[in-house]
RNA sequence: GGGCGUUUAGCUCAGUUGGGAGAGCGCUGCCCUUACAAGGCAGAGGUCGGCGGUUCGAGCCCGUCAACGCCCA
């Protein structure tokens, strides 16, 4: 073994071994319970991002212990097609050999996408293999897969058959660049310092006007009303008046409608129907017309009259240019509001009336509030069940139509000889109303998160009844952000119930956002983002793995430091050198892949096994309840500050011992094996590589997941180990060097020291070590543990004032807990109201200060 | 405006049944002890945001104020 851990050499190795002996697949466990979780399918785009490698090495752990434990566990893994994303990414590619995708045609730049994909669309795949993930790569999914798009097809034409979908003419956000309509969660509000204008618009006859305020003049070209509130006072002789439009020279009425705010600008607002939400509804109950003057390229249309053709922004501009010229330009305001962009490319949203199709979610929400509010799924942390629930409750009609050319084609058609929509899982041959053989698809797709939403049971084969589907769904947990609560889970929950008739998964496992250490977001385009693929680079997939898990508490953002990488991996390094003790020094090798404990274990091997025990039960605890930071906290601990720090060394006393050998010999086997095997879900490739040494041949991946019998560990193990802790100390205080020699004499009237303690006082300490009753005389100091003391000769070793500061110190400490406890005691509601095992820990305590106190002050008059 | 969250050691953060505050990094002193100097040993450092309340007892529960952050409108 190299005496340093070098993870690259490490990780290289173990990827393909695995694979090829079938461990990611559930069949490796053929009669287990099944335990199933499916990836949130990235970006076929995309590369992989420190959220990736959070959310995977998240689930990674699940599945792999699982796997230990016995399950069938499948990880099921895929990745979605992101329409737009990727429809992008292929239109940059031939733009820089000046193509336009209407240069090629439909079917020419489907096949151009399908050979991007061929070529660079494996590559978010190939580094979850770096990165160790162990999904089952015989199931890989993709969106767009054939089986896939039947469950499109399926849910699309069921949900129109019950009134579900629907094709209307609505407000849909669009994005200009994209040249697609988006849905409202695309839609990224940003606060902005806008203007607010405030135009007059004079009545028609001529007697006066009304002033309106707006942050978009250039919609007045489309303005085919003046809205006021009906309690509006102010206008109330207003209403139902003509006003005469500015630059257009249009008359419109003004109206009175509850849906205008009271408190905003002037209290009149100006009416554009097609190109405002609330505008729209306003022009719906009233009767208005709905003139479109912004363009798909946000242009101003030939209704625009003299700004045709002009971008939106320019219009603006012209447009306060041409009402100030004019008179019309009362005045203008710096104006705080928000403004929706593109998600996807950071556009300024255009709301647009647009012929689109739709789903009704409201029915849809109602059993999917339900399953989280009666516990059928569970958010963890719990909290987040109240964006999901906030979002489900106040949901609007979701637009899933994109006028992109890749993804799923809405399967329906439009009959030319007579106007029917047919809607069909299968192209029709003739419509069913006319009999017309000429029929047109639909040549819109639909948003990608429509298709996944069926991720959890279309990867599994639905719409048929597969073995898959039958074995593995629904799913026991599912691992994600917040920030696709609305997107993605909240919908899977929608349709899973809706279409299979139970929830998808049984858990939500919440974690956080990947921040900057300094606790900003991560983005390609402010260049602060880490790559994981570059620290894996630096410091190895395994290190990055556990930094990851430890750092992230449950449901919060983690601030991420890459010095926690360079942690874990001198952690590594320290586990990868406690087994190179074991096996190359203490010839610890072929250890069993189960069982072998030890039947008589010496009292330091009791020990160590005991605490494996606890921690080990702890681990799974913790572990079970999703709170893996705590998990892999305990244990990092345990493995460091027990394990290596203490049985380590004190297994190397006792190997010394031909009697004692054995059972220790023994003992550090199967706990550093249990160790690695705890480890492994976080760490899998060092795990693995050092069980290569250690173990008996067998695959620490497919290992079973360790259950260490119950020990008892001697009694007195605390009082050693503080015994050895403050000889160190006194040692460290005095400035003695460890190669000083000192004689200790222990005192034991409890007899709580046993005799396996002296040899190891000797290694541990530095310190020669006699049993016997106290040294007298003032040439002598004393370390304290519990009823344990130990009589120093001071002579040669320490100045007797440097010692009698030691000791006041200790002693004005000692006070202090006297102080607190007596305080305590001394309250009588404390005794009468406390649990009696708190009083009585609290008179032990009492007790036990006393007595140290006691000493320490015979000591000080020893010295004087 | 509504909802959620955060405020604990110099920094970044844990701390889920209320019973004497922890980790990583950083810092101080000593030590190259043949697994590891990517290390060992010992240590310093906190009125757990402020105020009030409940309780024998509050970082933890309740109220209130303040600062910061996120989501939604």
């Amino acid at each position: 073994m190299k005496p340093t851990y070098d993870p690259s050499a490490v990780e290289s190795r173990w990827y393909s071994v695995w694979e090829d002996a079938g461990a990611f697949r559930p069949e490796i466990n053929p009669d287990g319970v099944p335990y199933s979780i499916v990836i949130p399918p990235p970006n076929v785009t995309g590369v992989l991002h420190m959220g990736h490698a959070l959310d995977l090495s998240i689930q990674d752990a699940l599945i792999r212990r699982k796997r230990m434990q016995g399950y069938a566990a499948l990880w099921l893994p895929g990745t979605d097609h992101a329409g737009i994303a990727t429809q992008n990414v292929v239109e940059r590619e031939l733009a820089a050999e000046g193509i336009g995708r209407h240069d090629l045609g439909r079917e020419q730049f489907i096949e151009q996408v399908w050979a991007w994909k061929a070529k660079s669309g494996n590559r978010i795949t190939e580094q979850m293999r770096t990165m160790g993930f162990s999904t089952d790569w015989t199931r890989e999914r993709f969106t767009l897969d054939e089986g896939l798009s039947r469950a499109v097809r399926k849910v699309f034409v069921s949900l129109f058959d019950e009134g579900l979908i629907y094709r209307d003419n609505r407000i849909i956000n669009w994005c200009p660049r994209c040249h697609t309509a988006i849905s409202e969660i695309e839609v990224d509000h940003e606060d902005e310092v806008g203007e607010l204008t405030h135009i007059k618009y004079p009545f028609a006859d001529g007697d006066g006007s009304i002033t309106v305020a707006t942050t978009r003049p250039e919609t007045m070209l489309g303005d085919t009303a003046v809205a006021v509130h009906p309690d509006d006072d102010r206008y109330r002789d207003s209403v139902g008046r003509m006003i005469r439009l500015p630059l257009i020279d249009r008359e419109i009425p003004v109206v009175a409608d509850e849906g205008v705010e009271l408190g905003f600008g002037t209290g009149a607002v100006k009416v554009t129907p097609a190109h405002d939400p609330l505008d729209f509804e306003i022009g719906r109950r009233h009767g208005l017309d709905e003139i479109q003057v912004i363009d798909t390229e946000a242009r101003i249309t030939e209704h625009g009259g003299p700004f045709r053709g002009q971008d939106r922004f320019e219009a603006r501009e012209a447009i306060r240019h041409e009402l100030k010229k004019r008179g019309f330009l009362e005045r203008i305001e710096d104006h705080h509001h928000s403004v929706g962009h593109c998600s996807r490319c950071g556009t300024v949203v255009e709301p647009l009336l647009s012929l689109q199709w739709f789903v009704k979610v409201k029915p849809l929400t109602i059993p999917a509030i339900a399953s989280v509010k009666e516990g059928r799924t569970r958010f963890i942390p719990k909290r987040w069940e109240n964006n999901y629930f906030h979002w489900m409750e106040n949901l609007r009609d979701w637009c899933i139509s994109r006028q992109l050319w890749w993804g799923h084609e809405i399967p329906a058609w439009y009959c030319d000889d007579c106007d029917a929509v047919v809607v069909a899982q299968e192209p029709p041959t003739e419509c069913p109303e006319c009999a017309g053989s000429s029929l047109k698809q639909d040549e819109d797709v639909l948003d990608t998160w429509f298709s996944s939403q069926l991720w959890p049971f279309s990867t599994m084969g639905w719409p048929e009844s597969t073995d898959d589907l039958d074995t593995y769904y629904p799913t026991s947990v599912l691992v994600t952000g917040f920030d696709i609560i609305y997107f993605w889970v909240a919908r899977m929950m929608m349709m899973g119930l809706h279409f299979t008739g139970t929830e998808p998964f049984a858990d939500i496992s919440i974690h956080g956002l990947i921040r900057t250490a300094d606790g900003r977001k991560m983005s390609k385009s402010s260049g602060n983002a880490l790559d994981p693929l570059e620290l894996v680079e630096r410091y190895g997939a395994d290190p990055l793995r556990l930094a990851l898990i430890q750092a992230a508490a449950p449901g919060h953002d983690v601030p991420f430091d890459e010095a926690w990488v360079d942690a874990t991996r001198r952690f590594g390094n320290k586990l990868w050198n406690a087994l190179r003790l074991a096996v190359e020094h203490m010839e610890i090798r072929n250890v069993p892949e189960t069982g072998g404990y030890p039947t008589k274990p010496g009292p330091e091997d009791a020990w160590i096994l005991q605490r494996l025990g606890e921690v080990t039960a702890e681990f799974d605890r913790l572990f079970d309840d999703y709170r893996f930071s705590d998990a892999y906290g305990l244990l990092y601990n345990f493995a460091w500050a027990e394990l290596f720090d203490w049985y380590l060394e004190m297994a190397k006393t006792a190997l010394r011992d031909n009697d004692r050998a054995p059972t220790t010999r023994v003992t550090l086997g199967v706990v550093l094996r249990d160790l690695l095997k705890l480890f492994a879900p976080a760490i899998p490739f060092v795990t693995e590589e050092l069980w290569a040494e250690l173990g008996d041949g067998t695959l620490l991946a497919t290992a079973t997941w360790p259950e260490p019998p119950t020990f008892s560990g001697p009694a007195g193990m605390a009082v050693f180990q503080d015994l050895v802790t403050r000889l160190r100390r006194f040692r460290s205080e005095h400035q003695i060097s460890p190669k000083t020699p000192i004689e200790v004499t222990v005192h034991d009237p409890d007899g709580v020291a046993d005799p396996w303690w002296s040899e190891h006082l000797t290694d541990l300490t530095g310190c020669a070590i006699t049993y016997g009753s106290p040294l007298d005389g003032g040439g002598v100091s004393r370390v304290i543990a519990g009823p344990v003391q130990a009589f120093i000769p001071l002579e040669g070793l320490v100045d007797i004032d440097a010692e009698r500061e030691r000791l006041k110190k200790g002693l004005a400490d000692t006070e202090r807990e006297l102080e607190r406890s007596r305080s305590k005691l001394t309250n009588p509601s404390f005794r009468d109201r406390a649990p009696a095992e708190v009083v009585a820990a609290e008179e032990a305590k009492l007790a036990k200060a006393e007595g140290r106190a006691a000493k320490l002050h015979a000591q000080l008059d020893e010295l004087d």
